[in-house]
DNA sequence: GTAACTGCAAAATATTTGCATCCTT
DNA sequence: AAGGATGCAAATATTTTGCAGTTAC
């Protein structure tokens, strides 16, 4: 996976810097989601706190990750699968969130059963957050 | 209704103020979620930023109301239906958020499907978010 | 060389804590 | 009367913005 992240940021017309690139490397590195923190601790270089911001915004925005909504509201970024990259966002995600090792997978494979919704409602995206135990805490 | 807010409060074996009862009026008044920022302008009586802080977190705590994971991680909270209460939380919950009026609806009863985990995985409960247009503005 | 990105400073916003006072029971 | 709730002040934490200097292309 030599370079990925290089791949990722000139498909999505960014230009490569240190921090994109070490930012990205991260998330390819890491089964999880992250966390503004994580980030902040283990790139190993020290990024100013706003260019992490900035960063994480442009990958945002750019289809590159996107956020996962928690129950306690702290804020998760996770890599996009591969469909949902160049903005075209696979609208359906499941998110699962270990109790014991706090590590939050995406499972962008599975897919989500259609819901029964009221008349009226016309559903356009879902966002499932599983939380339990995960296979390597279980 | 009247007085249901006075019920609640004592069924909880928490006393009765006027913050409490009017944040929890204002809760049992709206079909949707609250932000914390809509209870600050609603409430009539101005209270104390700090109060509403310490309400709402009194309430989550004796599961009269429950926060709702959103996308972009803005914190929300709903009423839990009468299972919720007491603390014998209701674990699934299916939350509708508008992308016109911005409405945020529980939809405490429809059931969640059981979702096919890969092998390990023991889930213990799900949030879903569904995002779309809702009755009133379709 | 130019446009875009970064770091720093500072503003704006959100949340938490301590403490004296007031209210509920 | 006693314990708990509120309001105020202030500490902390989080996120955003402006700008000057630097880097990628």
């Amino acid at each position: 996976m030599k370079g990925a992240s290089l791949e990722i940021l000139k498909h999505n017309h960014l230009s490569v810097t240190e921090s994109r690139k070490k930012i990205l490397d991260l998330f390819l590195a890491n089964i999880g989601a992250l966390a503004h923190a994580d980030i902040e601790k283990n790139t190993g270089v020290q990024f100013d706190r706003v260019t992490i911001y900035r960063t994480l915004q442009t990958f945002v925005d750019k289809g590159i990750i996107h956020t996962i909504p928690t129950a306690d509201n702290s804020v998760l970024y996770a890599l996009c699968k591969d469909e949902c990259e160049q903005g075209h966002h696979h609208d359906n995600h499941i998110h699962f969130i270990c109790d014991t090792c706090n590590i939050t997978i995406c499972m962008d494979h599975i897919t989500i059963p259609v819901l029964k919704l009221p008349k009226g409602f016309a559903p356009k995206r879902s966002d499932v957050v599983v939380s339990g135990i995960c296979n390597r805490c279980n």
